[in-house]
RNA sequence: CCCUUUAAA
């Protein structure tokens, strides 16, 4: 086993995909399949690196066969990579192979799919893994909520980004954050609505959350680009 | 630079 262990992983970081995997087919079939979880979660990052989804997700069957627990932690990380890298559907269809895992998603696993989704525009489609979570057990978080109105903000939609603000300020879940407010106050800023950004700023400040540099900074920014230096340095007075 | 997830540059 030590030789295919080996021989397999070398083969995989030359690129060689190909032959490693004939090479795990031998080593299956010289039954070394029990021995072999780290190995095949070793070729399961490879593969997906080489955008081999269709291989990578018959090597999380043979995980699930042994009995090897992936935590979400492990493989969060192989969906953000991909997320990171501009892949998010790839990373959509990796995430449904690794459903076949005994271990569940968590929230994060939904953040980061959402997060990819909202980054190409596919706000929509994030709302639909936003409905999903529930049925995984998973509970949407203030990052959950902060993703989707980043995303809404980022094509325009500043409605709905303020609709689900107002739906975090009145829900039971969890209270919106500087985060949530910077977001909208982003989008109004880069689409020239200073008013409506200093505006949310105020609400911001009355409801007692303490602006952050980053929201000064988007201020700033946002009055300079309409030329109000004037208003940029009333802001900057305040911090 | 980051390196399991969200706001500016």
């Amino acid at each position: 086993f030590a030789t295919y262990n080996w021989m397999i992983r070398s083969f995989c970081q030359m690129g060689l995909h190909d032959l490693a995997q004939v090479l795990f087919g031998y080593m299956r079939s010289d039954g070394h399949l029990a021995e072999s979880s780290e190995l095949l979660w070793f070729m399961v990052t490879a593969f997906v690196h080489a955008r081999r989804f269709d291989f990578a997700g018959k090597l999380l069957s043979e995980l699930r066969g042994l009995g090897v627990q992936i935590t979400p932690f492990v493989y969060n990380n192989l969906l953000n990579e991909l997320v990171k890298s501009n892949q998010v559907h790839e990373a959509v269809i990796l995430f449904k192979d690794f459903l076949v895992l005994e271990s569940s998603p968590d929230t994060w696993t939904f953040n980061i799919l959402i997060r990819g989704l909202c980054r190409v525009g596919e706000v929509d489609r994030a709302f639909e893994f936003l409905n999903d979570m529930e049925s995984f057990g998973c509970s949407p978080d203030i990052v959950t909520y902060n993703t989707l109105i980043n995303g809404l903000c980022r094509i325009n939609d500043f409605d709905r980004g303020l609709g689900l603000l107002q739906e975090l300020q009145s829900g039971s879940g969890c209270c919106p954050d500087v985060v949530s407010y910077t977001s909208i106050m982003s989008g109004f800023c880069k689409s020239g609505q200073l008013e409506d950004a200093y505006s949310l700023f105020q609400e911001m400040v009355g409801s007692g959350i303490k602006p952050s540099i980053i929201t000064f900074n988007v201020l700033i920014d946002g009055y300079g680009k309409i030329n109000d230096m004037v208003a940029a340095e009333a802001v900057y007075e305040k911090m």
